[in-house]
DNA sequence: CATGAATGAGTATTCATTCAT
DNA sequence: AATGAATGAATACTCATTCAT
């Protein structure tokens, strides 16, 4: 049983810690179902009855996965948000910090992508949910507040728009690649271009206002 | 075997319409692998091993569904390029005729963006890679001539801008609820607002000119 | 699932009685723990998945098993108790019954002796307590009638009694055997011999008044 | 290996005792096979691969707590038969040492009783099935000589009422409770006078004599 | 068209036991 | 004496699929 407890975070003592990186690749490459715990055993080069020396089930090392990984997300976001910015500001530096924990963390991320929808059914993952609301809350006050302020369209209808925000970003992980050329800050800097000021030419402001 | 295979495009002959409709319902809720054949049949009020009469295979129903949907889609974009509109009108029509095709085929769709991946591995799936490819060119083509004409702003990663669209559309099905207030159009004027313009106030447009 | 339902009690309906006949001979034979779903399925011919076919899990065998037995058993208890023979008569018959059903189904009550305490703790066999209860009731209403009528000696101790009539009566499972030469009654005869007169002879009974 | 073996009787060396005490309770409570070494070792505040420092295996705890047991049991049984008290005051005694011997090693006696019938297969437990062809002769001679002496009824069937002294006194260690307001002796009192005299009042002894 | 019985390969999990440290 | 990591064999159960009726 002691073993079986997660340590707080600093993700677990030296084996544990290989092996929830190795459950986390796998199942974010093949997904949560179809990931066998043999495939993460034989993955580690041991017999996957070994495996439940360190964790008492499957779901358990997704627990520990997803709940590392979003105690880290929204401890950065708290910080963001203490910082008190302004709108813009804010709204820019979630968004870099949210790719770059594409960045950092892309198996984590897909897996809360990906299996978020049906590990949140088990009540062990009621945070799930309760993270979902805590982004949301997040978003929405910082697009109210930017339209409050002004630097941001008035027009705008905030749940759709964070919506939209949010499946952008995160769906990101499927393609982003961390080796690939373009970096966290390129990704974010791009779609922070798009997301505020839009792809189309500004050749006659004046008609649309 | 002669009634094993899917009739043209139909939608199949009455019972096989309904069986495959449920199917697609239950594979976009609980998703491809965590939905039993058993599910499918008892929903459908019959014994598991009686689906085998209609189809050979849990992976022919996802396949007819996917092939089925696809092909409507990939027809519907055709129309849209053969009209000719223009770089900004096309790409506001195929937006907007995503958006609907959620609206209408929110199992399918949903099924296309949580399975693809898996499914496209086998041999039968290859359909899916081309479909994908296609939906890229026609996004780059659209840009590319956004860019050339001058509708589009220059200074935009056509390969980025595309991705974002593509994720940020078809995700939708994830919260777009058919029933709901908001139409397909709604969503996709919404979207589009965002997307051409940006969600920022533009307070020194003549920077930027 | 409606195969997985017993059908009132006639012990189900050709294979499943079948089934779980062998699966009560096991049981009782080897105990609950230590027989496995292959063993049953093995000693039916079959593979162990299909028992699936047929039951919902290796407890609901057991359970089945226990419910229909026991079910019958108070029932026999239910008509003797209507019939209003007085203690001594309705303590006959309720040993001569219980040592019958020992007869006529061995395995049911070495199930009922050896696994009730564990399978117990188990919420679908909350009815072993209350069944256990029930024959306790039965047997202090007896004994304390008697007594009151004069039947039996009034320096009892009711409850102490019961519990080695019960034990008695029960364990007997263990040696005894259908196809041997005694028969039922002729060991219900023999205890019930020594139950009420006890082995002792009456050389001086005078003593003892 | 040195440490593994018993040494002699003096109910182990300290901590080996305390270990096969432990056992012998959880062995008691919930069985053999469903008593796992971990439980085991938890209860000690170990982990479960130290138990091996004790003994070779989950079996031979069993064994050294039954055969201790045994050993101290028949040393009682021969020096009551050795004091050749007649059939009637034997008797007594045999009966009164087995419940006094449930009071004292109620984990054991509940060991002997529950688990005996699957042990004595194995090979190491074949004196399990010599005690118990020991007791069955130390009875007969008992009931046998009571008998011929007449001190016991003529028509008894010495072999059945055997078995159910046997049965009666044993399974009694399923309820009484060493802690609880009835000695041993209580017992053994209530269950000699019902054995010797019955529970039938005794309205025509003239009939009898 | 549908049933009901069965297959066979797989899945997570358990557990007594071993052994280097 | 005890730990911690591992083995290997077994266990209950699942599920897509087949097929005679």
């Amino acid at each position: 049983m002691s073993t079986k407890t997660s340590t707080g975070r600093q993700s677990g003592t030296g084996r544990r810690a290989e092996l929830l990186a190795l459950a986390a690749r796998l199942f974010a490459e093949r997904g949560f179902v179809l990931t066998t715990v043999r495939d993460i055993a034989e993955a580690a080069g041991i017999l996957s009855g070994s495996l439940y020396h360190h964790f008492d089930s499957k779901e358990s090392m997704a627990d520990e996965i997803l709940r590392g990984f979003l105690d880290e997300l929204f401890g950065t976001y708290a910080e963001i948000v203490a910082a008190e910015l302004g709108p813009r500001k804010t709204l820019e530096a979630v968004v870099v910090a949210s790719f770059e924990s594409i960045h950092a963390h892309p198996a984590e991320v897909a897996i809360y992508q990906n299996e978020a929808k049906h590990l949140a059914q088990l009540e062990r993952f009621a945070y799930l949910d309760e993270r979902n609301r805590e982004f949301r809350d997040l978003w929405n006050a910082i697009l109210a507040e930017g339209v409050r302020t002004g630097a941001f369209r008035a027009d705008l209808d905030i749940e759709l728009v964070y919506r939209f925000i949010r499946d952008t970003v995160w769906v990101a992980v499927r393609w982003y690649n961390p080796d690939g050329p373009l970096s966290a800050h390129d990704v974010a800097e791009q779609y922070l271009g798009i997301l505020l000021d839009g792809i189309a030419t500004r050749r006659r402001p004046v008609r649309k206002g």
